[in-house]
DNA sequence: CGGTATCCTGTGGGATACTG
DNA sequence: CAGTATCCCACAGGATACCG
């Protein structure tokens, strides 16, 4: 049988690819970290760049700025001195969580199960 | 309140960083189209080239390569000519499966809710 | 504190050509 | 068909320095 007789398997991801798109909103390696330390509330960017292991300020900022961009989170700023900024998920960023979570309790179990990962 | 008094949110990713231990799974922005088109049986390599969007041989060689060493694909070779290879998921790599589900289909929701992607 | 500006590098990935 | 071999580049991301 021909290769090109063969069905598509994948019926077809809803979209030419549901699954880039989605990915999209994780883009940058990062991006996924910081909404996952944004999961229990509103967080400053210092807090942020100590809990992410090591991230720089310049991608922190970016990838925040891209996050505001597309509506994942949100920016506070407090005119104190010193300054003082805190971020948080919006209602549509706050959506993203079951996927992450999904995705963390899976490596645990893969890691569990001697998984390599690098 | 000083910040370095702040408590730490996040009450810990039970490994220092469960996310992206587990995103290395995924490593690579094609790793995840890959284990995705597999998730209906076992594929050939021109296929998957042909399912994949854009991807280049190279790309989707290397891919194969790493996630077979970490135990997420299989190879099977079949002595015929002209030659054909299949590769299925293993037991281990049917595990990501839920977790792009997740990924996708809040993917889906999100682009409804017009939330912007790139 | 919460950033920006600059510079620099690694590497993921594309294009093209070739092979068993 | 299922790759390998080369070459080449964009760009995510690190380091360092500086600013309001």
């Amino acid at each position: 049988m021909p290769l090109s007789l063969r069905k598509n398997h994948s019926p077809e991801p809803p979209e030419p690819c549901a699954l880039t798109q989605c990915f999209s909103f994780l883009a940058g390696q990062w991006a996924p970290n910081v909404i996952w330390h944004l999961r229990a509330g509103p967080r400053r960017f210092g807090e942020l760049r100590h809990d992410i292991p090591p991230i720089s300020a310049k991608v922190l900022t970016t990838r925040l700025r891209e996050l505001q961009e597309r509506g994942i989170v949100e920016r506070h700023e407090r005119a104190t001195s010193p300054p003082s900024v805190e971020y948080s998920l919006t209602e549509l960023g706050a959506e993203l969580l079951p996927a992450l979570e999904a995705i963390v309790s899976v490596g645990e179990r893969l890691k569990a199960r001697g998984a390599r990962s690098a």
